[in-house]
DNA sequence: GCCAACCTACCTAGTGGTAGGTAAAATAGG
DNA sequence: CCTATTTTACCTACCACTAGGTAGGTTGGC
């Protein structure tokens, strides 16, 4: 891994767990393991860094979905792969990481513009995806939404509740309690 | 307003905005109009104020939840009441702020213990109290959950959407947005 | 020799927090 | 009632430290 790449990961690490405003180059030198300022040779302000990292992390995001609903039968089983891209988030951190995008939306009051344009579109692509499975699971009969319910708002509700679910779950409960979410959600969504 | 209630109410809506690691006493100062030393007066430490200002919004917001339910008809109304307080954060704001300890559920990786704590709390008795509105609900009929879905978990599901809702549409689409989640929730929600 | 990739050494502007002082209000005691 | 003492609520001036950022030098591989 490039010092680039290594600069970039600790980053995305530091800012799931603490926030961006809880994450200082001093941290990433540390855990990097190189000075301060060669971060700046890297990403010269602080908010280059952040720009890059959304950017990076929305399209792993979107190809992990994609990786996890590729090989599912129907759509419901399309949105269990959804939701384990959000849980193993959590469960890769002891559940202490939440998701990145998630975690500077929070932020985004003492963000950049350009670094929220990204967590817009994060958040644009996201709930973009999750309605095209839900598209496919209510066409397949696997899912079946409220009457009325169009399918973005539907997906944007899921979506937020994802969001909102790992902060809970990072606060109290963990993996278990997100998992119960998802459950919960699934028991609600799926045709009986 | 004694000037120790000024300290707290500027501090929450800072941190509404920009977060707690968003916010400083100097923030405060220039907000109420005293010295940074006069809010140490106050105020000891940051996690002094921290945990104050969480245990009071607690105390808050479930009074402001047993208002807007309390001449509710049935379960439904009492639920679109609890969904009427968190709508009226965002648009009492310009749609800049969102929820004190949502806001600060997203940082307790740098966050004091007792300030968790009070956070914990928050979420604890406010999921309660919408598993109790869902009690009423689906006791009196105006209410109808998937089954084998416990109201305790339908209540954690629904906590967790209004949290993340309020970040998405502060990020993007401001109350219009927030109230077409709730909406959502609620044609999921109400008996046919 | 050049240039990318680092370094040391520094800067300015803030951070939470402390030390010590002061004017005014409250509260005694004779 | 009037003075003496304490308490409240602030202040100025500082502390040590950290923030993001910069200038310029060193190093190593093509």
């Amino acid at each position: 891994m490039s010092t680039r790449e290594a600069i970039l990961d600790s980053a995305r690490s530091l800012i799931q767990r603490r926030g961006t405003n809880g994450m200082s180059y001093d941290d990433i030198s540390r855990q990097v393991g190189i000075r301060k300022a060669s971060i700046h040779y890297h990403f010269p302000t602080k908010n280059d860094l952040l720009a890059e990292l959304v950017e990076g992390y929305t399209d792993v995001f979107l190809e992990s979905v994609a990786e996890h609903t590729r090989d599912a039968e129907n759509g419901a089983a399309q949105l269990a792969g959804f939701f384990e891209v959000f849980a193993a988030t959590l469960e890769g951190s002891n559940g202490c990481a939440v998701c990145l995008c998630g975690m500077m939306a929070s932020e985004v009051g003492s963000l950049n513009d350009d670094s929220v344009d990204g967590v817009r579109e994060f958040f644009r692509k996201s709930i973009e995806t999750l309605a095209g499975i839900l598209d496919v699971g209510v066409e397949d009969g696997s899912l079946r939404l409220a009457e009325g319910l169009s399918h973005q708002d539907a997906a944007d509700l899921i979506f937020s509740s994802l969001e909102g679910g790992l902060l809970s779950a990072r606060l109290e409960g963990g993996v278990p309690r997100f998992r119960r979410l998802t459950s919960s959600f699934l028991a609600m969504l799926k045709a009986p």
